[in-house]
DNA sequence: TTTGATTTTGAGCGATCGCTCAAGTTAAAA
DNA sequence: TTTTAACTTGAGCGATCGCTCAAAATCAAA
């Protein structure tokens, strides 16, 4: 009994997610969702009641996937600092011309939402803390292995690492350095090792 | 023949700069503007033409003003990096609680503009180049007076510190991240002298 | 083949957007 | 004092915003 779903919500989440990604929230329209993900406006808020909602869903749809990423690329190297690299350079190099942007839409959130809008804040607050958490137990890792000092914690690697990759994702956001990004990757990293 | 203006142009710069800093060009609306600037539409489009008009002055009158600080604090130190470091103390500290937000506006307007705004894209690039080109002369004396070395080139300690000051003021952007600032500033220059 | 719960559709709502301009006000020049 | 160019005012324009909902379409169960 009843009508089926003529859409993939995951589809349709990642789709809205792009888009999110490359404009920021307040830029995108709802007529521009509309358009991306061929829906009617009835469709999109009965299934994510809100814009904002919608954008809730492909925040937290980004924050999974990148930390999907990261674990990969971890498991596929014996060495977390190498896991790590080959994560930064798949991010800034190999995805990086299909990407939405160079930036993290983690941090353009963070880089967008103020006190107006309380929830957005919160959450893109909440799942930068969580990457942060999980970057901590890598270095963690890191430092059991004996790849890094234990003069810092693992915290304060964690720390230096997203300042990093943050302002070195910003840089290459500028049009014209995509020569530069591989060069900048091994200075982070040579940069990260004499902490 | 004729009447004065009833506002001061550079205090309306001021105080209209202040609001698209803390809330992003988009979010802030022209009646926003007209409340913080106490004026009326037509006297603000008779004097900036449009909201990207109003903006664009903002923003310069911004670039304006940190090259400004930062000259000012490389003329009261001997050594280049003691003003850097004066500098960046006092944006990340200092003025840091009555400041509109821990970001930079030019790394804002960056973050925020895309092709889609194209005169905004570019002056917010071109402004952010010109800071580089700046940077890169002081590290250049920097060089000169023996307090770096000349492995890297000086546009390349320009770009480094303009990686780990974005990457720290995102940081820093988070809550209850302030009592960090002071040696995540002293990491910093340390890893910077160590390039 | 009905029935009926579920989903899709799209016209269009009220609110707000950036912005305009005719009318009013002001003050220096005549 | 009168004139007149310059500036301010604020009602309100057309466009677009996020969003609603009655009607149409759809399909599993009866």
């Amino acid at each position: 009994m009843a009508n089926k779903l003529k859409f993939e919500r995951n589809e349709v989440v990642r789709t809205a997610g792009q888009l999110f990604w490359q404009k920021g929230f307040n830029a995108t329209s709802t007529r521009d969702l509309q358009n991306a993900t061929n829906m009617r406006p009835g469709s999109i808020y009965a299934a994510f009641g809100s814009k904002e909602g919608l954008y809730c869903e492909a925040l937290k749809d980004y924050a999974q996937l990148m930390e999907g990423q990261l674990s990969q690329a971890i498991n596929e190297h014996n060495c977390v600092l190498d896991g790590l690299a080959s994560f930064v350079t798949r991010v800034l190099i190999e995805d990086a011309d299909c990407a939405p942007s160079r930036l993290c839409m983690l941090i353009k959130a963070n880089n967008e939402f103020t006190q107006n809008e309380p929830a957005l804040k919160v959450l893109s607050v909440d799942l930068a803390n969580e990457f942060e958490a999980f970057l901590t137990t890598l270095f963690k890792q890191a430092q059991h292995q004996n790849e890094l000092s234990t003069d810092l914690s693992a915290l304060e690697y964690a720390r230096y690492f997203q300042i990093q990759f943050t302002g070195l994702r910003s840089y290459l956001n500028r049009p014209d350095t995509q020569a530069l990004a591989s060069s900048l990757i091994d200075q982070m990293f040579a940069s990260l090792k004499q902490l």
